[in-house]
RNA sequence: GGAGAGGUGGCAGAGUGGUCGAAUGCACCGGACUCGAAAUCCGGCAUAGCCUUAUGGGUUAUCGUGGGUUCAAAUCCCACCCUCUCCGCCA
């Protein structure tokens, strides 16, 4: 959520912002709700401040036993004039909400602008490409070539879209998974969560999934309104650890590592990816977050990006870092980091990582705050990033470091998570 | 699932219709005293919004959440959420 006041103060500028992320902003409807919003506003307030004045003279001329029916003769009609007014001012007040909810954030400076993927900026490339002196096949192939994926089973038990390993390959995506937590806490400092996987629409609404993007969400129902909603990744859960919150500036800045299941409904990409395991509705991810001060926020973008790059290098993955253009960010990003693995059979780069800088956007939502210098409240400044998505990595060793015979070498440093094992042969 | 108790400021805890945004204590901040500290004394100490504005001032809302009654609600009524205790069930 942008700060209203941003809006009131340069909103032309701020539609300019917006628009270079494809959002038309629509300046004369805000501009007819805000003086509608601030006409009615200070016409409830008098009216309230009547009442209590007048209320509080009651109370003062009962204690003292006068009569008070001349005073209560006066604000008769005051009641249905006040309730009138207040009913209009809520009715405004959530038309303004609901407008600020659907605005998406505006893109810091450093963005490149532009419209679509192919205007994202390359920023570096590290690791080289293998060269395959057999015909490379891609992970499906691989991964069913060992009889360790398994697409048919996910189809049976569930649908399109889920997926089932077995054996060895099971056992290197759980090893990714802890690998990739070892590092994180003993060499970058962040502290491990356990979460819930289901959450309220609050969180949901807090990281910005609500209410713009309910259809990409799963949810289970509960109670007679009420609804679960499934993450879509541990952004949401640890990210609103501290929506509601005044931190100690101290504590700042939190580094928070989980790793989660991530529920995806993928609505409106029936047609993509829908071989393989690239574009699943579950997924493992293991995501880092950080809260942090705002004038370290673009800094520890750069951290938190290495921190991810970091579990790239240590399997030797090649890769390569965009920097998103404004009309490819999400929604509530100011600034993104895609990390691109290179996957041999695609011939390409594809995202396995994003990291994002959110500055005051979610934490605005969520009023996540921490007492300044100067021991007054302030919004934090919320991060986050893949570090890395669990079953892209998966993919990327089994095109990467597949061999001839079709078996599939074990990164170096998996082994100690493998038993030892250098090699994932066929079953 | 059954029975009961309870949710008030950073914490503890008063307040059951009226000068209550809320006593008191602790914690915290500033000052006095002191060579310094402790103790003591004095003062300060929630958040968000709106209007106005040179510092500033005015005003509204918030006592779990939402609704209702009333001139007036922390206080009365209804619904919901959450916490705790006991019983049952359970990984």
């Amino acid at each position: 959520m942008l700060d209203i006041q941003l809006l009131r103060n340069d909103l032309e500028g701020a539609a300019a912002r917006l628009a270079s992320r494809k959002f038309v902003l629509d300046t004369v409807a805000f501009q007819a709700l805000e003086a509608e919003r601030k006409t009615v506003q200070t016409h409830t307030q008098d009216l309230q401040a009547k009442r209590n004045a007048t209320s509080k003279q009651i109370g003062i001329a009962k204690s003292k036993g006068e009569d008070v029916a001349p005073i209560m003769a006066e604000v008769a009609t005051l009641g249905d004039e006040l309730k009138a007014a207040e009913e209009k001012l809520t009715v405004i007040q959530s038309q303004m909400q609901s407008l600020l909810l659907t605005i998406p954030n505006v893109p810091h400076e450093s963005v490149p602008v532009g419209t679509s993927e192919t205007d994202n900026v390359e920023l570096r490339r590290v690791g080289t490409p293998r060269s395959f002196d057999f015909e490379v096949k891609d992970h499906v192939d691989v991964g069913e070539g060992l009889s360790q994926l398994d697409f048919a089973a996910g189809v049976k038990l569930s649908g399109a879209r889920f997926t089932v390993m077995k054996g060895p390959l099971a056992r290197l995506h759980r090893a990714l998974a802890q690998f990739m937590l070892d590092v994180h806490t003993a060499e970058h400092g962040y502290t491990e969560l356990y979460v819930p996987y289901l959450v309220n629409a609050d969180s949901m609404q807090g990281t910005g999934q609500l209410p713009k993007f309910e259809e990409d969400l799963f949810h289970v129902p509960r109670g007679d309104e009420g609804k679960l909603y499934l993450i879509p990744t541990a952004e949401v859960p640890v990210t609103n650890l501290v929506r509601d919150e005044i931190l100690p500036l101290e504590q700042l800045p939190l580094k928070f590592v989980a790793h989660t299941p991530c529920f995806r409904s993928e609505a409106g990409s029936y047609g993509r990816d829908t071989r393989g395991m690239i574009r699943q509705h579950q997924f493992d991810k293991v995501e880092l977050v950080q809260i942090v001060p705002p004038d370290q926020s673009y800094a520890k973008l750069e951290e938190l990006t290495s921190h991810a790059e970091a579990i790239l290098q240590k399997l030797e993955l090649p890769y390569r870092v965009m920097s998103l253009c404004t009309g490819d960010m999400g929604f509530s990003s100011a600034k993104t980091y895609d990390l691109e693995v290179w996957l041999p059979a695609q011939n390409t780069y594809r995202e396995i990582s994003s990291c994002s800088n959110f500055e005051a956007f979610q934490a605005r939502r969520m009023q996540a705050r921490f007492r300044n210098a100067a021991g007054k409240p302030e919004l934090a400044h919320t991060l986050n990033g893949s570090g890395l998505a669990v079953g892209r990595t998966l993919v990327a060793i089994l095109e990467n470091y597949q061999n001839a015979d079709g078996s599939v070498t074990i990164p170096t440093v998996l082994r100690p998570y493998m038993g030892g094992l250098e090699k994932i042969v066929a079953a």
